[in-house]
DNA sequence: GAATCTATTGTAAGCGCTTACATTTGATTC
DNA sequence: GAATCAAATGTAAGCGCTTACAATAGATTC
């Protein structure tokens, strides 16, 4: 690595101003214990030799990145898409880069993730959902990284969050199924295995059966990875049992698209045939033919949100406040009345 | 902010491990220049005191950050979630970790992002086409930051990219179109400003025209911004003209999207009475009623290239190679035959 | 066993910045 | 105009690491 750079420093600013590097280094960090006419000729130096102050430098002597790191499970799931966008978005308009990894829903690479984001010196962390390793949280708590762990809302813990309640959204929504008169359910269901969110889901419709009063142990559920081919297997297979369900609840609007996808395969119409629902309102819900029943979650002001919560953290050291969001039940074409 | 983290620091492995500070650096960053022995003893040390390099303090030295900064225009398009899922991915089983900062499709501040992404010292660049004030490129120059950029391809420019010519492949689909018999062409673009791709999609059109004896004045374009919503309103606006177009092309599938969405709604049938193209073949394209005939791009794959490419410059300090990659038009439901 | 050479380890000089503390400047009061 | 005080600026000590160079230890040769 040879890579010279004549980049001009602090000093070479200082000497240009005729000041010391104390003063420059003040009028970029705090304007206003520097008088006017010092601070404009100090700038006008800066701006003469296009200095940037060297990161590394800063962060030895501040102890500070000014960089949150995020942990995601994919950006290609809209949902992460749409907050991640949003989060980043506050973040800039707060001083603040993002750090990004994913661990494409694998929860056994996501310690190492952290410990890199932390290495790299994030002032703290984003986190999806609550369901890790204790060894994780005791390595945050040891290190003193502010974090906050988002989509997701437990009450009752210490861990500041922001996000919904996945198992009531989702029972809210099988309730409201049930009331319209389905009664044989089938699930398509995410990955329950360490993901907190998808396991919520999955319960909330169990939930929601046992309180009116059918039989859970009836309910036919098939758990996938969050795919579109994936939702459309899924269907097929349900579709295949002796009794049909009239309903096949989703656990996101992903795997709900394939399965609409295979309905108009298998010339099975929606909702006439089978009624069909999803979970977060990403776009595609308005998209498909028919327009997808599912549970709307504001993922961009979550991230917008989180951004503004986290950075609160970081700067105050302050353990941080849990916010739930609201959700709300998106009716649309995909699901049927039957009385 | 009093944030107190009694971090072990390399002194403190050296005196557990009783050695020098230089013996515990090189155990660390080239463990051959170091006896068996001693090695042994130092990395023990370091995993009692779970000791993890400062970063700052590491970049400082080094001149490295191992970090690469991407600059896309937004998260939420799905092109750019996957682009860049894959080159973070990438990146990470690289090394590398991802800072990202996106323009919301505003150039004007792409300006500041560079400069705050190299600041963070970021070691290279991944930026979106090549339509850029010049003052950027001098900048990245200067700085001797290597950069790529993606998702656009244009031969004869010294500067490495990794793409796709947006230009020839929209004229590929024009062609096809009007082979099909359709004359009346309307089209719903991006905004062009500033946006090389979005433009060299619109001449495209343009420019299959014109090479088939139509007249490129006489197509009603519109141009707005990517976005759904937008491409329903386009679509509204267009089919009111007393001609109406027998295909609406769009600038890219989320355009489409909303096109098609519309002419359901205006209880059109896409593509018996209207014709519907998109560009970029996005996972929604085969879930939209009636499917999109798009031009497939590997946006994915894209992104993994322009991991591996982007390390190698950073890497070997050389200038970096283009690469231009395959696209294909996919024929699909809501394009029909006029012949 | 002395001389020579090589592999290993240690010493210490930065890297460019922030900030506690010291000093100087300038305004205000009497 | 001297005394007092606050505001502005300067001085210099780190921050934790890498690495050029120096020193030492161990192997090899004669």
């Amino acid at each position: 690595m040879s890579r010279i750079r004549s980049v001009p420093t602090l000093d070479d600013v200082a000497k240009k101003a005729g000041v010391s590097t104390a003063t420059v280094s003040r009028c970029l960090n705090s304007p206003d214990r520097v008088v006017e006419r010092t601070r404009t000729r100090v700038m006008r130096a800066v701006n003469d030799l296009g200095y940037t102050p060297n990161f590394g430098a800063r962060v030895m002597a501040a102890k500070r990145t000014f960089t949150i790191g995020a942990i995601i499970p994919t950006m290609e799931n809209a949902i992460f898409a749409r907050g991640l966008q949003a989060f980043q978005e506050q973040l800039h308009s707060q001083g603040y880069t993002l750090l990004v990894s994913s661990t494409s829903y694998r929860p056994e690479i996501e310690a190492e993730q952290v410990r890199s984001l932390v290495a790299r010196g994030a002032d703290g962390l984003l986190l999806i959902g609550y369901a890790r390793d204790a060894k994780i949280y005791q390595y945050l708590r040891q290190r003193e990284i502010p974090t906050l762990i988002a989509w997701a809302f437990q009450p009752g813990t210490d861990q500041a969050c922001i996000g919904f309640d996945n198992r009531a959204s989702m029972q809210m929504l099988a309730n409201k199924v049930i009331s319209m008169g389905h009664r044989d359910i089938a699930v398509i269901s995410g990955v329950v295995e360490g993901n907190d969110r998808a396991e919520g889901r999955l319960q909330g419709i169990i939930d929601g059966a046992r309180d009116n009063g059918l039989d859970p142990e009836q309910i036919p559920i098939i758990e996938t990875p969050y795919e579109i081919e994936n939702g459309a297997k899924a269907f097929d297979t349900l579709m295949q049992r002796e009794t049909r369900p009239t309903v096949v609840m989703c656990g996101n609007d992903v795997l709900a698209a394939g399965a609409i996808r295979r309905a108009r395969e298998l010339n099975l119409s929606v909702p006439d045939d089978v009624s069909i629902t999803g979970f977060d309102d990403i776009e595609l819900a308005r998209i498909l033919t028919p327009t997808l029943t599912t549970v709307h979650v504001p993922h961009r002001e979550m991230g917008r949100r989180a951004a503004v919560e986290l950075v609160k953290m970081v700067e105050s050291d302050n353990p941080g406040l849990s916010e739930q969001l609201e959700i709300s039940i998106k009716l649309r074409g995909s699901l049927k009345s039957l009385s």
